[in-house]
DNA sequence: GTAGTGATCTTCT
DNA sequence: GAAGATCACTACG
């Protein structure tokens, strides 16, 4: 398991090339973005709502949010008010059961590139959010080795839209997007 | 290959 | 009323 209380952005660069595993289904981390507490593009920068009270809970704590009305989006709380969204995963664990709910082949290179695509093809409900990354139905595996990075902007945002906080693993394929 | 748009819900102005 | 941490489908070059 991972050390969840610390700063956001070594957390989202710890998280990078780490396996993700929820209801045994997953596989290797090539992607993810930072979200800090004093940061316009969080969903935590006005305050605590009912959508978003998983991000203030306790260091990790399991953060899903429904993204434009029909995408479920994974993120692992950091410090409170603090969380790392998951962009992209390379599928190893649980291919075929990822592979029915999103309806393609199991050597699809789109099985879960994305964060809307990781959601689903995981089965992730706003259920899911508040619980913990505790080894039960959410595991964090740490990587052997330290892996080599690349960084860019966050995608998909308009404030703090020029900040370095997205996070990939060099060379991957499968990213969401490409890193410039 | 790029460009446009619909789906669908929460929050903010 | 509009925008948003998105994706898939369609139309068109």
């Amino acid at each position: 398991m991972l050390p969840f209380d610390r700063d956001i952005l070594d957390l989202a660069r710890a998280l990078v090339g780490a396996r993700l595993v929820v209801r045994g289904a997953g596989g290797t981390i090539l992607e993810t973005e930072a979200y800090a507490r004093d940061d316009p593009a969080s969903h935590s920068f006005r305050g605590q709502t009912a959508r978003n009270a998983a991000m203030f809970g306790p260091p990790g704590t399991v953060y899903v949010y429904l993204s434009y009305g029909l995408h479920f989006c994974l993120n692992v709380v950091g410090r409170p008010g603090e969380a790392v969204l998951i962009r992209a995963l390379r599928p190893e664990l649980g291919i075929d059961a990822m592979a029915t709910r999103r309806g393609m082949a199991v050597d699809s290179p789109l099985l879960a590139s994305g964060p809307g695509r990781i959601g689903q093809a995981l089965g992730l409900t706003l259920a899911d959010s508040g619980k913990r990354f505790d080894g039960n139905e959410f595991r964090l595996i740490p990587p052997e080795a330290v892996p080599d990075l690349v960084t860019g902007p966050r995608i998909g945002i308009t404030r703090a839209a020029d900040r370095p906080w997205r996070f990939g693993l060099k060379g991957a394929r499968g990213l969401s997007r490409p890193f410039a």
